[in-house]
DNA sequence: TTAAGTGTCAAACGGACGTTTGAATCATGC
DNA sequence: GCATGATTCAAACGTCCGTTTGACACTTAA
């Protein structure tokens, strides 16, 4: 007995991967392209051809569906991040210096990349709008999922940029975070003020044209005004 | 969630232009706070201390009330960036010489000053959230506003920056873009990782930081692998 | 005084929301 | 066979949503 779908494609299914794959893919791409806030439940289930209760079932509501999202993407590229990471360290162990750029692209990269998994492009611009999403269920699903690996990388780009003050470093991560996450959500607005066809989906591309650009603006000597307060950054080691 | 009880200290009031000023102060802020989707009319009438129905009336509806909200400060803004740009232009005519800071200043100055305004550093925050709101009301509203004068950066920068391909400018925006967003949007992120008390609200400092680290990255040559298709821009008078 | 126009108000409209329920269906082991 | 636990299903729960209504208050001008 088979009830009528939305999505003539999708046949209903007996085998619980298979629903909460379904749901999940649903759930990336309606929430990439509406918000949190903007996908009601029917949508999302209606779309992955599943019951509307067997989400509840299976992620025990809408945050729980919205957070499994991030973790399937978010947990293998950290371990990339932390990886690659570990790799510079490991480098400046050996040779006594630490490439900025090196350590922007262990960051940088497996979050551009991502989109290059199979099916993971909608993850790409929903990871990169929910940076700036409001709602205090996408906040605390970011500051969970991101900020061990998150943390680590700035303590590593401090330590390779010591020409840097603590005030300094606050605003080039600034810039650093808002060019990773511009790129990540893929407004279409450039595009569209340029008239392009340029497109942030290529990740070859957008790491071979950010990475020098952002490690450039790292090479400024340090622009705070040292009143006391905008100390210098001792070498600390940890 | 949100609380809906109404502010006790806002009274009514029949004078229109408070009544109209009230809603769009409230709107701003709760907008900021929780996106276009995740406030309700109630929430905001409620804050504001003004019958719901009046909302209606004076803005024809929530997505009204949110396209005024940006109204009144993208307009005036639009106007000094306008403003300084042309004094740019004025100074290349004189001088034959365009710089790319000074451009740069012209456009992100009125956007990051924009918090100096009385009771505007929550459109701060709004504005740079809306950047990377997907819902249709944040875009429309957005590309509506902003482009007319965004098209008139991009076109100054090219020329202040004719070492750069077309495919170099699309990723030197981005991290324009994205520095400048991500520093109004003001997620509180970065505060939170690096445990510092700096504070994206201090206009003057974003500015005295942002503005040459960005330059140093629209400094850097060209990128583009030239295989006829990056084509280097012409120099072109308009 | 009266009539029109403007703005506010409580109340209601129909619909969509996230979530829950309890029965039906499935695979599996005895 | 039959019991068991896991999963799916249609239907409903109560609540909140954006919007509309029509009555009422206030100002203004003839």
């Amino acid at each position: 007995m088979q009830s009528s779908d939305p999505i003539p494609s999708a046949a209903p299914t007996h085998d619980p991967a298979e629903t909460r794959s379904r749901l999940l893919d649903a759930a990336e791409q309606l929430f990439a392209e509406h918000g949190f806030n903007g996908v009601s439940m029917r949508t999302i289930t209606g779309t992955a051809g599943v019951n509307l209760a067997a989400a509840h079932y299976h992620f025990q509501g809408k945050e729980g569906l919205y957070r499994a999202v991030f973790e399937r993407r978010v947990v293998p590229m950290n371990e990339e991040r932390a990886r690659l990471l570990q790799a510079c360290l490991d480098e400046e162990a050996r040779t006594g210096q630490l490439d900025p750029s090196a350590v922007l692209d262990a960051f940088i990269g497996p979050a551009i990349r991502i989109s290059a998994a199979p099916g993971a492009d909608n993850f790409r611009r929903l990871s990169g709008r929910a940076s700036a999403d409001p709602s205090p269920e996408a906040r605390r699903t970011i500051y969970e999922l991101y900020d061990t690996v998150a943390a680590r990388f700035v303590d590593i780009l401090a330590r390779a940029c010591p020409h840097l003050a603590q005030e300094d470093l606050f605003w080039r991560l600034a810039c650093i975070y808002g060019a990773m996450m511009y790129v990540r959500a893929d407004s279409g607005r450039l595009q569209q003020l340029l008239g392009s066809e340029y497109s942030m989906a290529d990740s070859s591309a957008a790491m071979h044209h950010i990475i020098p650009v952002l490690a450039a603006g790292l090479a400024v000597p340090s622009l705070a005004k040292s009143r006391g307060k905008g100390k210098r950054r001792s070498s600390r080691g940890s």
